[in-house]
DNA sequence: CATTATGTGGGGGAAAGTGGGGAATTGTGG
DNA sequence: CCACAATTCCCCACTTTCCCCCACATAATG
């Protein structure tokens, strides 16, 4: 049960965004419509299902606390997730700090990622993905092992 | 049950701070409201449920005791750490000498980290926050191995 | 073309956050 | 032991934000 998929979305003057229909009923399923939203280095947001995130947090909490490196992320992560619902109308309502973070304007993009869902701004995803197809050729001669075999 | 998102808030003249209302009934289920705030490394307030910090405290203690590290850990920690409760308001008093190491000013940030809670004065916060998306990503040919087959 | 589903916008009531006055408590110095 | 000062706590009032609900626009379907 994996999220795929490329929608284009409207974020109201409230910081609302409408949840594709085609995933209502599937979320409300998995759990309760219950959602977690946080950042990621890249400047979009991640919505994960609540069980999906507890454990990925339980992953990060248990990191050592010692490190600074585990430290940046615990803070990142779990210190800009933030639980939501969705209202009667299927939507959610994204904290103002997330969308400033996010750089969110009206229009925005919400891309399925197999376990989660990416909200990034319409015009920052547009330049994003230009420069990854240019950055995925530059790099090929240089995969770390998890791909080096990977077939697709 | 965790701590984890982020809020904006006031502390006022006297040094007071409201807890946001969604982790009210959980702290005064978990603790009765009872609490100990200390110091971080990085100049932020931590605030733990008295039966975690209690926890921490135990480990803290048995560190040996000929290892500068372990004394200097437990001199911060230890030595700063103060009990305090929510008022009627659910509001906190954050003692003038911790908002001092942290540099607390009249806007701060609340921040969940899974056991506990960050309190960070807002521009420090501000500041760190992108100093960190960049360390995370210039370092990510660099992880420590707890980081490096983490998938979220 | 009519009808239903989906997306979008806004108004208003309730709840949470904020700030200050004054009483009670604690602590300090005489 | 008393007097004074500083701090802490409780209460009230104000402001802001959030959330629920209704209404309309737009698109899909028969």
């Amino acid at each position: 049960m994996h999220f795929r998929g490329i929608n284009n979305i409207a974020v109201d003057a409230k910081g609302r965004m409408a949840m594709p229909a085609r995933y209502r009923d599937r979320l409300l399923e998995a759990c309760g419509g219950r959602l977690v939203v946080t950042v990621d280095q890249d400047h979009c947001l991640l919505v994960y299902p609540l069980p999906e995130w507890e454990v990925i947090e339980e992953k990060l909490i248990n990191l050592p606390s010692l490190n600074k490196q585990s430290r940046l992320l615990q803070r990142l992560l779990i210190g800009h997730a933030t639980d939501l619902e969705m209202d009667g109308q299927g939507r959610i309502l994204l904290p103002a700090m997330l969308r400033e973070y996010a750089g969110l304007k009206k229009k925005a993009v919400l891309i399925g990622q197999g376990k989660k869902l990416e909200i990034w701004d319409e015009e920052t995803w547009a330049q994003s993905q230009e420069e990854w197809v240019e950055a995925v050729q530059a790099d090929e001669g240089n995969l770390p092992a998890a791909l080096e075999d990977l077939s697709l």
